[in-house]
DNA sequence: GTATCCCAACTTGGATACAAGACTTGACTT
DNA sequence: AAGTCAAGTCTTGTATCCAAGTTGGGATAC
């Protein structure tokens, strides 16, 4: 989650429960987009009353990812294309600077991080680990973030990618994909390990578009869970 | 303040009343980081109860700009060396990507839009009109992502950059500064114009490296605004 | 049988009362 | 005179009541 971990650490009341559950929930879709749900259903579920439920949806309101609408009902919002170009752009562009300080400063540690982190994933498809697999994968870019020494960097592309890994549970299982994004993986490995930027770069985006069809997939075949804003 | 009190709780939905309030008080630096807000106080200068204010804090509190302390006092939030680089290296990154689709799709309207633009500086530096630059200067940086056929970059763009304004009114007066900013402009329309987009790159970070040196003399001398984190 | 209209039940928004923790200030003890 | 402890007053957290709006269903008229 997005807020500053270190200070909630020393506030853990209820509404910090009823967020992250709901938050779980959500992000996981086990709460599809356009549920409804009642700040009084949630508030006798925790067994508290509605105050601390409607903090919680404030805050959730304001991650984006519950629609209030006042006197109606409270709904788990859709998914908005605009908002997933958005992101995809940040992560694109956010990636792609990671990856050129990262070619341009990794040494001998560094390449051997990226390395053993394949060897893992290639460890992974052997046991047919999938679920273990998207905490390899977020491993993965951590390190190159690690290794451009910018730490920062990855902070933001686990938001985003959380956000559309959210939308890809409705996707196609990952078992067909993930030869081929221990590809990519390597790929950029290796542009990286050759100090070439460029390459790195092309390789990371080529790494990213394979999530744009995906998510054309997903938007033809579960329009339900979108707007239609754009 | 006492004058849009009664008047602004009309038929709006207060909330938004309290959270744009609040909100440009401490852009503004009206309020300064560290200084306490009561729920108590706030909600009887609006003539509203403390149900409202709570809301508004929550989401004042997710778009970092409060720091709520149960129990104790809720305070503006100082600034933070660590979150500021992090918003620098999003708006390098986002505005890096930008300049190169921009670099590339730049047509001569194009090109015209950003002259116009930069002349429009041209006119408000003459005129020592220093408070109307800034909206032109994001009147530019939205123009390039018009061109670059990425108009949401600018969104990001203009996220971060607000948050770092807040910290530059600290700092020296825009006077001293404006004849270089918007020489850099030149370089950057020039580079953009001529399709060549390291060019524009370079001259983008150079852009953005000012404001380096800039929170770099206010870390020094308002040292008590921001956190020791970092 | 069908259409329309009204009312009841649901939703969130706002106000108020009370609870619980933390800081301040004062008096009391040493 | 100085240190310590406790009461008071500040803060936000929680519970509950009422208000206002929307929706859906049931009853009634045709």
């Amino acid at each position: 989650m997005t807020k500053t971990a270190s200070l909630t650490a020393s506030r853990r009341n209820s509404v910090d429960d009823i967020v992250d559950h709901l938050y779980r929930e959500i992000t996981s879709l086990r709460l599809l987009p356009g549920t409804r749900i009642s700040e009084t259903d949630i508030a006798s579920q925790f067994g508290v009353s509605r105050q601390p439920v409607r903090d919680a949806f404030r805050r959730l309101e304001t991650m984006d990812l519950i629609l209030v609408r006042p006197k109606k009902a409270t709904e788990v919002k859709k998914f908005s294309m605009r908002a997933i170009e958005k992101s995809r752009f940040v992560r694109a562009a956010v990636e792609a600077a990671a990856l050129r300080k990262a070619a341009e400063l990794c040494d001998k540690a560094g390449g051997f991080e990226l390395d053993s982190r394949i060897a893992m994933q290639h460890k992974a498809l052997a046991n047919e680990d999938y679920s273990g697999f998207g905490a390899l994968d977020y491993a993965f870019h951590k390190a190159i973030c690690e290794i451009g020494q910018v730490p920062f960097a990855f902070d933001i592309i686990k938001e985003e990618k959380e956000k559309v890994d959210r939308l890809c549970i409705l996707g196609l299982s990952k078992e067909r994909r993930m030869p081929q994004l221990i590809q990519d993986h390597e790929d950029i490995a290796a542009a990286i390990k050759a100090h070439d930027a460029e390459a790195a770069v092309a390789a990371g985006m080529r790494h990213l578009s394979r999530l744009d069809e995906t998510i054309a997939a997903i938007q033809i075949n579960s329009a339900a869970y979108f707007t239609d804003d754009a």
